[in-house]
RNA sequence: GGGUCGGUAGCUCAGUCGGUAGAGCACGGGACUGAAAAUCCCGGUGUCGGCAGUUCGAUUCUGCCCUGACCCA
């Protein structure tokens, strides 16, 4: 559990970046405390969150207000127009440019979300792999609809068995994926992965993990669903609509806005809106704490050990 | 006071012509490397309301009691 910091051959701490990394699932209040810690030590605050980068989903993804964005300066917040694409080597590459100019000014970098995996490559580098390949995945649609459900796996097994062996068959998005790494590089993605396993690290940092009892936890979930409604999500919705975005763009596909789609399409009472999205928010902040739970750099906290983790962080942020 | 129908998993219920039970939802665990708020996998022991009786054996039949809804007085 300490930060990680690579040695020089002197034996002197690299000169490279710090970042102080806030994680945890969803509704614990990471956002509060990232500001209020940025806030104390004028540094800057980048989003880790899959869904904070898409303008116009404001209310439903519980960014920051824009009087808390005034507080402190933050990155990768509406990014992209909801129909844009977004994916975690985007993420990646627009995070180091931040970081480097950051580091240039000599601000503190406060990390902060609940997207596992964007950390993940954040601090760890990403596969060296070819990226997402649009015309082979409107191929592989397309031969999944002529040849049936079946066919794109019984492929996997034929061309990368390692993959097949460790891919479910229904697992439709990594079976595609495998194979769009097999077709372009010829090498199996396990075998890549197992070579990599997020050991490319670029920064140092210190992982701040933040949660608390599973009851307490769905009810801070159950409140801001509540909260969100009050504060007008449904009104955010139709305006998405409006501006011409629907259930083909990913992040309306998403937890919270495939239900409130759904019941402004009519097709949900406005009681089953609020209920299935405070269900999936609760499934959601399971996943997360199941991803995290396996990571063993972060130090877990309670959202109220501000003051804990302020001494946790300033024992390790380097000198400069 | 009398009658009818209920009381089975956290919830809604199914079921056992007597051999101690199962669905949906909820919930829990896990996987995860260019779609990640996505995608996928696994998980059902619960005094079958209580007590007693009949029986080799009762959640299932009988009696009484508790309890809920409704109907009649």
């Amino acid at each position: 559990m300490t930060a990680h910091i690579t040695l020089s051959p002197r034996g002197d701490p690299l000169r490279r970046p710090f970042l102080t990394i806030i994680a945890g699932p969803t509704a614990v209040g990471k956002t509060g405390l990232a500001i209020s810690l940025a806030e104390r030590c004028g540094g800057e605050i980048i989003s880790a969150d899959s869904m904070q980068v898409y303008r116009y989903l404001d209310i439903g993804t519980a960014k920051p207000t824009p009087e808390e964005q005034r507080r402190v300066p933050h990155h990768l917040i509406d990014v992209v127009d909801p129909d844009g694409e977004f994916n975690a080597a985007m993420f990646v590459n627009r995070v180091d440019t931040i970081i480097q100019a950051l580091y240039q000014e000599r601000k503190r970098i406060f990390v902060v979300g609940g997207t596992g995996l964007y950390l993940d490559a954040l601090t760890g580098g990403l596969l060296r792999a070819p990226g997402a390949d649009g015309e082979l995945r409107d191929r592989y649609r397309e031969e999944t609809t002529r040849y049936g459900k079946g066919y794109l796996y019984e492929r996997l097994k034929r061309v990368d068995p390692a993959a097949a062996r460790v891919i479910h068959p229904n697992d439709r998005i990594r079976t595609i994926r495998a194979l769009e790494v097999m077709e372009q590089t010829g090498q199996s993605i396990i075998e890549i992965r197992e070579a990599h396993r997020f050991e490319d690290h670029a920064y140092d940092y210190i992982k701040i993990g933040l949660t608390v009892d599973r009851d307490a936890l769905y009810e801070r979930i159950n409140t801001r669903v509540d909260r969100m409604v009050a504060d007008g999500l449904v009104a955010e919705g139709r305006r998405v609509l409006e501006r011409g975005y629907d259930e083909e763009n990913l992040p309306l596909r998403a937890m919270t806005y495939r239900h409130l789609v759904s019941h402004i399409r009519g097709n949900l009472t406005h009681d089953d809106m609020v209920r299935l999205i405070k269900r999936d928010t609760r499934h959601y902040a399971r996943r997360q704490l199941t991803w995290f739970r396996r990571d063993g750099d972060i130090k877990w906290f309670a959202p109220g050990d501000e003051n804990m983790i302020s001494r946790s962080v300033e024992s390790r942020v380097p000198e400069r």
